[in-house]
DNA sequence: ACGTATTTGTTCGTATGTATC
DNA sequence: GGATACATACGAACAAATACG
C-alpha cells in the first residue's frame, strides 16, 4: 500500500479520506472495530503517529470512537429516545424500525425513601413496588431503569408484570386505563463500575440520567422512574 | 484539634459533622475550596483515609465535589434549566432567584452547513447569522451556546443584539412577535479543552449538549441552537 | 513540549474494636 | 467464652489529573 507524498495533501489527510470511504461503503460496518493503529500504520507504510492523526480527525467528526485499551470502533447512529406526554419505551423504539426487549433484573417491595415518597405523594416508609429493568434495542443494552409504584394502589403489579413482561400492560391489568408523562429531568454523570458493566460501555464515557414522573387521568402520580442511558448511544428528544 | 475516641461514634462521622457545620455556617462558602486532605488530617489528628471517608460521605450527600488534582469544593445547588414551549434563558434563571448574564463571544455571518440548512429549511450555503454566547448565573459560567438564524429574514440581527444584549429583544426588533420551542435534543459527552476552560470545569466531568429549534407562529424555523452545560451544575427539566 | 510540585484517587497490608451466632 | 464477620483506623506506596514555570 503506497501513498504519493509531497503533492500538497498531507499523508494523514489521505489516510483519513481512505478510512472514511471504507466506513461509508461499510467495509467497516457500524459498531465494528477498525484494524489496530499498528496494523493500519504498516498497511499504509507510515508511522503510527500519522495514523493517529487521521483517526483523530475521524473521531472529531464523530465517525469513529476510540476506546483506550480496546480499540477504535465505527460509531453507530444514535437512537432517539422520544419524550412527550405519552412516552412508552417499546413504541418509541419500534417507530425507528428497531426491536425493543426488556429484561427484569429484580422485583421488590420496599419502604419508600424520602425522595420516592415525596414524588409519589405517599408517606415515607409506605410500601412501594420497585422494578429494575434493562432495556435492549436489537440486543444491545440501552437503558438501565428503576421504576417505583405505590404498592397500595397496585398490589399485584409484580405478578402482572411477570406474566405480560410490559409495564403498560401490567398497569392496565391493575386497573389503570391510561397514564401520561408529567415531567422529565435530565442530568449527566460518569457511570459507576456496575452501570458500565450492565450497559456494556467503557467507564470513561458519561451516561444520561433521567428522572421522570407519570400520572393518571386525575393527576395522581403512579410511577417514578430513574433511567440511565449510555451517552453515546442515545439522545433524548423532547417535543412539547 | 482533638477528638474523643471510643464513644460509639466513628471518627469519620465526627469529622463529617464538623465539616458539614462549617459548610452550613458558610465558613466554607459555596464554590470555595476546602483545606487539602493532608491539612484536614493533621488538623484533626487522624489518618488521611479517615478524612477521605468523611469527605466521601459529604460528596454522597451532594454537599461537596472533589476534583482530582485541584481540590475539594463546596457544591452550589444545581440549577433547573426548564424547557417548554416558551423557553427563555433569563426568565428561567430569574424564576430561581438568580441573576442571569450573557456575554457575546462572537457574531458572524457564515454560509449554512448541511445540518444548519436542513434544520432552518434554507439552501445549504445560504447566509446565516451565528451568535456565540456564554451564559452566566450569579457570575458563574453555566452555558456555552451557538445560535443560528437565517440572515435573509433577520438582516440586522447582529446590530440589534449588540444594542439590546438579548436574543428575544433583538428578534422582536427584527419584526418577530413571538416564537416557541419546537424540539429539544439532549446528549452527553466529555468536554474538549476549550469547552472545559470556558465553562470553568474539570475535563473529566461530562457536559450536557442540547440542540433546539425555535419556530415562529407559522411554524417556520427561525433559530437553531446548540448549547453546552457543565453537567454537575445543571439539570434539564422538561414539562410538556 | 517538558519537568516538577500539588492534590485527589486507588490499592496493598496490618491492627483493632464491635456485633452476632 | 470462642469463632467469625464486618466496620474502623492507620501506614505506605503509587497512579492520575492539574497547575505552573
Amino acid at each position: 500500500m503506497s501513498l504519493t507524498r509531497g503533492d500538497g495533501v498531507a499523508l494523514w489527510r489521505k489516510i483519513a479520506t481512505r478510512l472514511e470511504e471504507d466506513i461509508r461503503h461499510q467495509t467497516f460496518g457500524p459498531g465494528e472495530r477498525l484494524p489496530t493503529e499498528q496494523q493500519l500504520a504498516s498497511r499504509f507504510g507510515v508511522n503510527r503517529h500519522t495514523v493517529r492523526r487521521s483517526v483523530a480527525s475521524l473521531e472529531d467528526r464523530g465517525l469513529v470512537r476510540a476506546e483506550q485499551g480496546r480499540g477504535t470502533f465505527v460509531q453507530e447512529g444514535v437512537l432517539d429516545y422520544q419524550v412527550g406526554k405519552r412516552t412508552r419505551f417499546s413504541e418509541t423504539i419500534r417507530r425507528q424500525q428497531k426491536t425493543p426487549k426488556g429484561e427484569l433484573l429484580q422485583a421488590l417491595e420496599v419502604p419508600a425513601d424520602r425522595l420516592v415518597a415525596k414524588v409519589l405523594k405517599i408517606k415515607p416508609g409506605a410500601t412501594v413496588i420497585r422494578l429494575d429493568r434493562m432495556g435492549y434495542v436489537d440486543d444491545r443494552p440501552l437503558s438501565l431503569a428503576v421504576h417505583y409504584f405505590p404498592a397500595q394502589r397496585f398490589p399485584d403489579l409484580i405478578a402482572a408484570y411477570r406474566s405480560s413482561r410490559s409495564i403498560t400492560a401490567a398497569l392496565k391489568k391493575s386497573g389503570l386505563r391510561d397514564y401520561t408523562r408529567r415531567s422529565t429531568k435530565v442530568t449527566t454523570r460518569m457511570p459507576d463500575s456496575e452501570e458500565a458493566r450492565l450497559l456494556r460501555m467503557p467507564k470513561i464515557r458519561p451516561i444520561l440520567v433521567t428522572e421522570s414522573v407519570n400520572i393518571d387521568g386525575d393527576g395522581k402520580p403512579i410511577e417514578f422512574g430513574v433511567a440511565r442511558f449510555a451517552g453515546d448511544r442515545v439522545q433524548i428528544v423532547f417535543e412539547p
